[in-house]
DNA sequence: ATGCATGAGCA
DNA sequence: GCTCATGCATA
C-alpha cells in the first residue's frame, strides 16, 4: 500500500536492445503543425533593420522590468555536470536511464518545413527611444554582474524510448499552412461520437481529454504514481514500447502533449491501466527498488530579466538565425546554444498551446 | 508541474 | 538546424 510518493519501481529488464529504430518524431505533423505564420525570410529579416528592433525588443523588456523588479543578480547556475552514462537501466528516477527502444508513435509522418517566417512588425518608429532604457539598472545588457555563464558541454548520453510504432502511413503530406481544424488525424474515422471506445485511434481532442481525465483517478485509485506508471510500461512488454518519465506521464494527463503525441500514448497507457487493475486484483508485488546515482545534470536557470528580452525577442522573431542567435546571446550573457534551446522549446510550446486553444 | 536539454530523423 | 517526443532536474 502505500506508494503515492515517488518510488522507484524496477527496472529489470536488461536492455532491450533494438537496433534501430525510428521513434516517431516526424510524426504527423501535418495535422497541427500547419499553423505556422511563417514568415519566410529568416535570415535576412533582420539583416538591415535587425539592430533597431532588437533593442527595441530589448528595451520593451527592460521596461517591463524596471516597473518591478530591481534584481540585478543572476545567478546563473549553468553547470552542467557530465553524466557518466553508462547505465541503462530504464528507470526513471534518479539512475540514468534510457532505454531500449524506439518507437515512434506517430500516426503518420511526414515533415515539412515551413517555409520560414517573416514577418516583420513594422517597426518604423523610434528604435533608440526605447533604446537607453534597457541597460537600467537591470543587467539586461552584456552586463556582467551575472555571471558569465560558463558551463560547460553537457555531455550526457542517451535516451531513447520506446514506443511502437505505428507505422501506418497514409500518403498525405500537405501541409497546410494554416491550420485546420480538420480532423486532425488520420483516417480511420470510427465512430465518432462519443467514444467509441474500441478504437485505437481516434484523434478527437474531446475523447483524449476525457481520457486523460479518466485515466488519472483510476492511476490514483490503484495507488501508483506517475513515475510508477512510466516505468511499469515496460513491463508490459509491448513490443516497442518501454518506459517512459513521469515528466511524460504528467503531460499526458494534463494535456500537455502534442496532440499526436496523445493519441499515440494513449493506447500504451489504456493498456497499462487495464493490466495495472486486473493485477491488483489478484495481488500484485509493489517494487520498491532503489538504485544509486550517478551524476546528474545541472539544469540551466535563466533569469527572469534575460528571459523577458528573449520573449521581447521571440514576439518580433520566433525563428532567428543562427547568426541573430548569437547576438542574442551576446546582449544577454548565456551561450549560444542556450538560447537557441530556448527559441525551440518556445515554439513548442507556442504551437501547443495555439493548437489547444483552438480545441 | 515545468523549464531546459538531448537526439532522431528530415530538409 | 528545425521539429518532435521525451527526459532529467527543479521549483
Amino acid at each position: 500500500m502505500m506508494s503515492m510518493n515517488s518510488k522507484q519501481p524496477f527496472s529489470m529488464h536488461p536492455i532491450l536492445h533494438e537496433p534501430k529504430y525510428n521513434p516517431l518524431h516526424s510524426s504527423s505533423e501535418a495535422i497541427r503543425r500547419a499553423c505556422l505564420p511563417t514568415p519566410s525570410l529568416q535570415g535576412n529579416i533582420f539583416a538591415g533593420f535587425d539592430e533597431s528592433l532588437l533593442h527595441r525588443a530589448e528595451a520593451l523588456a527592460a521596461v517591463d522590468i524596471v516597473a518591478q523588479k530591481g534584481h540585478p543578480f543572476k545567478p546563473d547556475a549553468t553547470y552542467h555536470t557530465m553524466t557518466t552514462m553508462t547505465s541503462m537501466t530504464c528507470t526513471p528516477s534518479p539512475s540514468t536511464a534510457h532505454l531500449h527502444h524506439p518507437s515512434v508513435l506517430a500516426t503518420h509522418h511526414h515533415h515539412h518545413h515551413h517555409p520560414s517566417a517573416h514577418h516583420q512588425p513594422s517597426q518604423g518608429l523610434d528604435g533608440d527611444l526605447l533604446d537607453h532604457l534597457t541597460p537600467g539598472g537591470i543587467s539586461l545588457g552584456g552586463m556582467p554582474g551575472s555571471d558569465v555563464c560558463s558551463s560547460a558541454s553537457h555531455t550526457h548520453a542517451a535516451h531513447m524510448s520506446a514506443i511502437n510504432h505505428m507505422q501506418q502511413h497514409h500518403h498525405h503530406h500537405q501541409q497546410t499552412m494554416g491550420m485546420h481544424p480538420h480532423g486532425l488525424a488520420s483516417h480511420t474515422s470510427m465512430g465518432g461520437g462519443g467514444g467509441g471506445g474500441g478504437g485505437d485511434v481516434e484523434p478527437d481532442p474531446r475523447e483524449l481529454e476525457s481520457f486523460a481525465e479518466r485515466f488519472k483517478q483510476r492511476r490514483i485509485k490503484l495507488g501508483v504514481t506517475q513515475a510508477d506508471v512510466g516505468s511499469a510500461l515496460a513491463n508490459l512488454k509491448i513490443p516497442g514500447v518501454g518506459c517512459l518519465s513521469q515528466s511524460t506521464i504528467c503531460r499526458f494527463e494534463s494535456l500537455t502533449l502534442s496532440h499526436n503525441n496523445m493519441v499515440a500514448l494513449k493506447p500504451i497507457l489504456e493498456a497499462w491501466l487495464e493490466e495495472a487493475e486486473r493485477a491488483q486484483r489478484e495481488k500484485m508485488s509493489k517494487p520498491e527498488i532503489f538504485n544509486g546515482g550517478d551524476k546528474k545534470r545541472k539544469r540551466t536557470s535563466i533569469a527572469a530579466p534575460e528571459k523577458r528580452s528573449l520573449e521581447a525577442y521571440f514576439a518580433v522573431q520566433p525563428r532567428p538565425s543562427s547568426e541573430k542567435i548569437a547576438a542574442i546571446a551576446e546582449k544577454l550573457d548565456l551561450k549560444k546554444n542556450v538560447v537557441r534551446v530556448w527559441f525551440c522549446n518556445q515554439r513548442q510550446k507556442q504551437k501547443r498551446m495555439k493548437f489547444s486553444a483552438a480545441h
